[in-house]
RNA sequence: CGCGGGGUAGAGCAGUCUGGUAGCUCGUCGGGCUCAUAACCCGGAGGCCGCAGGUUCAAAUCCUGCCUCCGCAACCA
């Protein structure tokens, strides 16, 4: 079995997240962990904040503090919001005052420039003399030459349509100032992707993803890949290492450095885990290794295509197998139709605050889950978090944990004792006898939600089967027989509690306990194996514990 | 004709590649059962599978055209 390299869109770090983040990447990549953990896998699993960037420089300046403030003080909430939810990373790093960043990026760059992979070319860009800045595009607006509609973005025309540069945007403002926003000459380092159209569309055509990123990447790569500047004006970066003085006060584009981070963070993991951070090449140089990017849908050209050029160009690396592509999260209030989530608007739902009213993390992962924009965005609804919770954590999965526990505790005391052999097969039969696999084979195909719905069918099979079986009747003319159907379904308990980790990490640690794992064993994970082993003779039971209060309805 | 995705019951989704009586979960209505935070069983209501044409014995599924929503169009992250 090959090791495991997977790797989280690195978040920006001039926020903090909310719900959105979490179903985009975060949750799929930790289920996808926890699982290869769990059947043996060597896996290291990589994130940190990116803490470059104009918007961060912004936040600094209209603050009055540095920027590496901002960065560092989202980079710490933004862990605290991840292991709140139950993603814990090998590493949690940063990109800003990182020095292996540092000199990963910059030699990463240096070594494409000596190789002559970089065009080095003068071009026109709007500057602010108030702010003393160069200004992406996103920061200037002014009036359309076409159409002399006013206030239009500097890229486009709303109007009518039309493409707009710095040429045909008459009457520039910064939108940081509203001063008069100049036109200057600057030079930067182009780098020309359309060189690596083949590695890109072969690496494509081989590289695990989703469908509709396949389609996606392919016709950007049919309308032909462009030019595109690997640096930027600004004094919150990375500086360039080269000698030009055009190179002054220049620093690395944010997405040529981001994705470096994956590397350099991993040099860093390598350090704290194993002492050495050299061993960084078992992960990336081995062809003993899998690496998989899981990313939101606005990376994917970062992902697909520039990083994929970024790498073959430098050549030493390895290609990713996988990139993993979730769309948006919209988010509905009720009475309301579904929009995008959006800070100013009011519709998101941040970590921090749903943690901080003391909600259970695993029912934002189930539900972010069973809404998983896996193939299309899909909408985030409270009442529907809400409803969730209640019928089917609560009511299918607490519901049969508890009233197995509860009734065979009463009646044979806390202690795992078969009376007869146990035939779980046939009880398997009726259920879903190849659960496990099936299960397995879903989330190895990175199909969370239909993973998840698989075991709650499962659940819910073991509802309909004990109904049926009725072990509180038997009780009454046959204690013996009794309590070998309960000890089937404590079995059957036991199996759910072990494929529930990857999901519902919180909840499958409290069942775990109620068979007597200690907490060290259950943070190591319990393997996957023991969903197929019986639970071992004189093994004592815990009293249950109630997994999911139900969430009253708020009045309306 | 820039590129890509979506439009299936009140909600959320699967099914479309590989045509064959329209499915899952939740919700809802009625009945049964009761070990449990109650679950489960039985039954019901609720769908022009975006629209229009075509191919076919047969179309949610294949073909053509259209409508509509959304994202992208790289110097925003």
């Amino acid at each position: 079995m090959k090791n495991l390299l997977i790797t989280c869109g690195l978040p920006y770090s001039n926020g903090n997240l909310h719900i959105g983040h979490i179903a985009g990447c975060y949750l799929p990549a930790d289920i996808y962990v926890r699982f290869q953990r769990l059947n043996g896998r060597n896996v290291r699993f990589i994130c940190g904040s990116d803490d470059h960037g104009v918007p961060i420089k912004l936040t600094a300046d209209k603050e009055g503090i540095k920027p590496e403030e901002v960065a560092s003080k989202f980079n710490k909430a933004q862990k605290a919001d991840f292991s709140g939810m139950g993603i814990n990373f090998d590493i949690y790093g940063s990109t800003a005052e990182n020095p292996v960043h540092t000199k990963t990026s910059q030699d990463f760059f240096l070594k494409l420039y000596q190789e002559n992979y970089f065009k080095k070319k003068s071009s026109k860009q709007f500057f602010d003399p108030e702010a003393k800045m160069f200004l992406p595009d996103r920061y200037v607006k002014g009036t359309c030459e076409y159409c002399n509609a006013k206030n239009q973005n500097s890229d486009q025309c709303e109007e009518c349509g039309k493409v707009l540069d710095v040429d045909s945007l008459k009457e520039p403002y910064s939108v940081l100032n509203n001063s008069a926003a100049q036109v200057k000459d600057t030079f930067h380092w182009y780098l020309d992707l359309s060189k690596f159209q083949t590695e890109v569309a072969n690496w494509l055509e081989k590289a695990t993803t989703r469908e509709q990123t396949k389609n996606f990447v392919n016709g950007l790569i049919s309308t032909g890949l462009v030019e595109r500047s690997m640096t930027r004006d600004l004094d919150w970066g990375i500086p360039l290492p080269i000698e030009d003085p055009d190179a002054k006060g220049k620093v690395l584009y944010v997405w040529f450095d981001a994705p470096i981070g994956y590397i350099s963070n991993t040099i860093n993991a390598c350090k704290a885990i194993d002492g050495d951070g050299e061993k960084y090449t078992d992960w990336w140089k081995s062809p003993d290794t899998e690496i998989f990017h899981f990313i939101g849908e606005d990376n994917t050209i970062f992902h697909c295509i520039i990083w994929i050029a970024m790498l073959s160009a430098e050549g030493t690396f390895q290609l990713p197998t996988g990139v993993i592509v979730n769309q948006f999260l919209n988010f509905k209030k009720p009475g309301e139709e579904a929009e995008k989530i959006s800070k100013s608007r009011g519709t998101a739902v941040w970590i921090k605050d749903f943690l901080a009213e003391g909600n259970n993390p695993d029912s934002l992962r189930f539900y972010l889950t069973s809404i998983a924009p896996e193939k299309a965005r899909t909408v985030f609804a409270e009442e529907d978090l809400i409803q969730k919770h209640n019928s089917e954590l609560a009511n299918t999965l607490g519901n049969l944990v508890n009233r197995i526990f509860s009734i065979y505790i009463k009646n044979y005391g806390t202690e795992i004792k078969y009376e007869q052999e146990l035939d779980l097969e046939k009880l398997l039969k009726r259920m879903n006898p190849n659960i496990t696999t099936e299960l397995a084979a879903e989330i190895n195909n990175f199909n969370f939600k239909a993973a998840q719905e698989k075991l709650f069918d499962f659940i819910r099979a073991g509802n309909a089967c004990i109904t049926e079986d009725a072990p509180w009747t038997v009780l009454k003319t046959d204690r013996e027989k009794a309590k070998t159907i309960l000890l089937e379904y404590l079995n059957i308990i036991q199996m759910i509690a072990v494929m529930l980790q990857p999901f519902l990490p919180f909840t499958s640690a409290k069942i775990l306990q109620m068979y007597g794992y200690n907490k060290e064993e259950i943070s190591k994970g319990i393997s996957w194996d023991l969903a197929n082993a019986l639970i071992s003779n004189g093994r004592i039971l815990n009293q249950p514990e109630i997994l999911f209060t139900k969430i009253e309805k708020e009045s309306e």
